[in-house]
RNA sequence: UCAGCAGGUCGGUCUAUCGCGCCUUAUGGUGAGGAAAGUCCGGGCAGCACAGAGCACCACAGCGGUUAACGGCCGUCAGGCAGAGCGAAGUGAUGCGGUUCGCAUCAAACCGUGAAUGUUUGGUCACUGCUACAGAGACGAGGAAUGUGAAACGAGCAUACUGUGGGCUGCAAUUCCAAGUAAACCAACGUCUGAACGCUGCUCGCGUGAGUUGGAGGGUAGGAUGCGAGAGAAGCACGUGGUAACACGCGACUCGAGAUUAAUGAUAGACGCUGCCGCAUGGCAGUACAGAACCCGGCUUACAGACCUGCCUCACCU
RNA sequence: GGAGAGUUGUCUGAGUGGUCGAAAGAGCCGCACUCGAAAUGCGGUAUACGCAUUACGUCGUAUCGGGGGUUCGAAUCCCUCACUCUCCG
């Protein structure tokens, strides 16, 4: 399994969006917010720093890039684990919602538990 | 040299592994800034409008220059303020002589003076209007000693006047493609006794001529263009002119992002640089402000650290 | 990305350059009324520094988001910074 990233996975459009935080389960793994719901398409994921909390574009840019990071390495946790029959795939949507940047590791550590979470609730 | 100022330049480098956008497609190439920021000014560009006249409105304001343009920049004149230092008498503290004084040094505040430099203000008062409180009286008046007051017949100020400039809106502009839709209803005004619209703030004037506007309800939330090698009023070197801003000529040297839920990253290591510790190989800590969104010229604000250049007073040295 | 609007006491919110530390309402505090409360009525209610007093009134200065400027005088006008909100196809 490629630890790839392209567009595709990403999750784009407003309408694709609003459904996901309308109908979508959702849990905290501090510092995220993560929402999913199961979809029959390819697994999107969404990653979103807020400006409220964040004044500068420099610091959600690093951790929107941050979280895509962690995600992007670890989404093998997700496919690896699940029944060879049928692929579960999901939309995601990972919201920081510390006031503060923590540090890559620990962004890593809340990715993981989520991904695990999912996977387990399913 | 010390002290005090001013201006300019730069603002990390490399390696490995895993990734992202764009262009080409076995491959490969390329990928944030001096402020990309704030959006405070000015332009390019785009759409709409443009027979004409008048009135509003906004911006600017010594003088001269510069520029595509500017409220920017350069030069210069006048006034105010700041400014290292210097000076004088007094005060305080300390020391020495000495006995109710004298000398020396140091210190802080006030006063005077004040280099380089920085900062700020700068059209006019004939007309119109304003000038609270205080004052006998505040722009009306023949004069104005005292007092009041910022100002007392002298004026100051702008909403007044003069000069110059400005059509409006902004890339969510604009144009094209795809998909989809919704009529009916309610309210106001009106159909030649002219509603409404256009001349983009208003009036005149001119033109179009039966619907227009609002409410409620319904549909869409995609793609392309603009958009970056026709980038560019670009930078750099040299020459000429100019005190300078800058202009002209010449070289063909440099630069080469184009996302759209929004790329330009992550991890590990090495080297720079700064500080501390150590005799030392070295160790520890830090390495700023901050992220393009149509493109330029300025201004303003943020910023670890490094480098270069220039100006000037007193004192000292040669 | 672009275009605009705003910031006044604990809250909401007025305020033509001059009697403005600042209207009004809500809230809060005190008093009256009541057996007690509610409602009602009356009064009070920003902060800091300085000065004064046995103590309390009172007085002076500064503050209308922060900082500069214009003016005799600024909440008001101008510049700048910060923050909040609205609109766009």
């Amino acid at each position: 399994m490629p630890n790839t990233f392209p567009k595709e996975a990403k999750l784009c459009g407003a309408l694709g969006i609003a459904a996901l935080y309308k109908n979508g389960k959702r849990f905290t793994a501090w510092p995220l917010r993560v929402t999913y719901q199961p979809t029959k398409g390819e697994t999107q994921v969404l990653v979103w720093a807020p400006k409220s909390l964040f004044k500068h574009a420099v610091q959600r840019n690093r951790l929107r890039r941050l979280m895509r990071e962690a995600y992007r390495l670890h989404q093998d946790t997700l496919i690896s684990q699940s029944d060879s029959g049928v692929p579960s795939n999901f939309q995601i949507a990972f919201n920081y919602i510390d006031k503060e940047e923590q540090s890559y590791k620990t962004i890593e550590k809340a990715v993981i538990k989520a991904l695990r979470k999912i996977k387990s609730n399913e």
